[in-house]
RNA sequence: GGCGACGUGGCGGAGUGGCUACGCAGCGGCCUGCAAAGCCGUCUACACCGGUUCGAUUCCGGUCGUCGCCUCCA
């Protein structure tokens, strides 16, 4: 058995997985903020999580991913606003085009996807227990949790709470500070304001919940206290997670979550993608112009700690990297047993996963044993690069053209390609290339192999 | 200003106290009518300055630079 070692956050450190039940991991990733459509920065923690769910069931674990869909904050109805429609409208519909866009990405779905919109009654129930422990205020309809109450707050992100800037948004038109018994206290239940069209009722009047405490509530309501693997961006370190976890041990008396896993930014021109920065390439994009397999393939090809490049030759590497993966696809026996002696690779890109789950190391590896396959040439099964693909989320390459399918090939290509073999016996090259180049631009690429000529899909990724 | 991460060959990106990462691109070769695909080779990388060490890209200190967070941005 595989020991699995994951960074953890808080403890700065390698962590063993010992799931708190036996072979079941909990998982709870933050998900995406519906004001807008995602781009393929939000894609990443998606793509993380979800393969190493498949990483882990390859271990022989079961696994529960929750990835949540935060439908309420203050983004939303700003961005309402801004387009003269209702925010509950404006969520429902990016929630919808979240799901199909990673839909696209072809990796499945999460076993749970909660909207905070859902969890009102145990947002508000959670609230409460922290305001009857002492640890939350009510105040001006608002209620605040009392950040001093929690001596581990701050154990997260690792900073001292004198080192906290105090400073206040001088541009917020709702200043808080004056009803907040200390800046550092952040909102748990705000009053509805003038402007907001969706509210809910609670014990201290018509609001609705922050951020965080929806956050907690869900992961609390699916997975339990103290599940195996909190995730998200390294952006939601601060405020986001080390409030998460503060709420749960104010309310619970124990931990959230075992070990805190954060995903690095994926940077455009050296700079975070996102969105407020307006420099953002929206998913649904991408994949339109890379399709699935480029974009998953680029996603994994950094650890996921470290900040990724992003760029289009960056999608065009992954690109041909996938397209190397179905060529050697092509040559070996399908569903055929892999030769025992390359199996050292394949091992050897399992434990690189089980090392803090690092995929470009992994790919090495893939990689290594796709080289030594194409060296051998007819004759290799490919049980192991398929099940090392499955892993990856790319289990549905398929081989450039399986041999044989001619069915599939239309006719006008079959024909040209008798007449290019027959021009080329006649040694007419000129003839034969130029029937080449009709090919081509029909879509089809000609290999001339020992065993004759072979149509393949031409490459334009 | 505080906290954290990081600076690897043309690009992306792993990793290690001494041994080819890997991929893409380029170049040379094999194969081929020519290509494509593939294979072999090559491009002799580890920001800078000190220190520890038989030996450092890898450990320690400093310098410069970059990025993230400290405002609900994955």
């Amino acid at each position: 058995m595989r020991e699995v070692l994951l960074h953890d956050t808080r403890s700065g450190g390698l962590l063993a997985l010992s799931p708190r039940d036996a072979w079941r991991v909990g998982i709870y990733a933050c998900g995406p903020t519906v004001y807008s459509r995602i781009h393929i920065g939000n894609a990443r923690p998606f793509v993380v999580f979800s393969l190493l769910k498949r990483f882990l069931e390859h271990e022989g674990y079961g696994v529960n991913l929750v990835i949540n869909i935060t439908d309420v904050n203050d983004k939303i109805y700003d961005a309402a606003r801004a387009q003269g429609r209702a925010s509950a409208e404006l969520a429902a519909e990016m929630s919808d085009l979240y799901r199909a866009d990673t839909d696209l990405l072809g990796l499945g779905r999460p076993d749970h996807e909660p909207l905070a919109s859902e969890t009102m009654t145990p947002i508000v129930d959670y609230i409460q227990t922290l305001v009857d422990g002492g640890h939350a205020y009510e105040a001006g309809g608002d209620v605040y949790f009392r950040v001093r109450s929690d001596p581990a707050y701050g154990s997260l992100s690792h900073r001292q709470l004198e080192n906290m800037d105090q400073g206040e948004d001088e541009l917020d038109p709702h200043p808080t500070a004056q009803r907040k018994e200390d800046p550092l206290d952040f909102a748990l239940w705000k009053a509805h304001k003038p402007g907001e069209d969706t509210l809910w009722q609670s014990p201290w009047g018509p609001g609705r919940p922050g951020w965080h405490i929806e956050c907690s509530a869900m992961a609390e309501c699916l997975l339990g206290v103290g599940f195996d693997i909190h995730g998200g961006g390294s952006d939601l370190v601060f405020p986001h997670h080390e409030n998460e976890a503060a709420q749960t041990r104010a309310a619970r008396g124990a931990e959230l979550a075992k070990v805190w896993m954060h995903n690095g930014m994926i940077q455009l021109t050296g700079e975070k993608m996102a969105k407020s920065q307006g420099n953002i390439a929206p998913l649904h994009e991408v994949l339109a112009e890379y399709g699935p397999h480029a974009v998953v393939m680029y996603l994994i090809s950094g650890h996921y700690r470290q900040p990724l490049a992003f760029s289009q030759s960056e999608l065009e590497d992954a690109a041909r990297r996938v397209h190397r993966i179905r060529d050697a696809l092509r040559r070996l026996e399908q569903e055929r047993p892999s030769p025992p002696d390359m199996a050292h690779h394949t091992v050897a890109f399992f434990d690189a996963l089980a090392n803090d789950f690092n995929t470009p190391a992994a790919l090495a590896e893939l990689f290594e044993w796709v080289r030594e396959a194409n060296r051998r040439g007819a004759g290799v099964g490919d049980s192991d690069l398929r099940e090392m693909l499955g892993v990856l989320g790319l289990g549905e390459l398929s081989p450039l053209q399986a041999d044989g399918d001619v069915t599939s090939i239309d006719p006008e290509a079959i024909s040209l390609l008798q007449r290019r073999e027959q021009a080329r016996s006649e040694r007419d090259f000129e003839a034969a290339d130029r029937i080449r180049e009709d090919l081509r631009g029909r879509g089809w690429e000609i290999r001339d192999g020992p065993n004759g000529p072979e149509l393949v899909p031409a490459t334009g990724h």
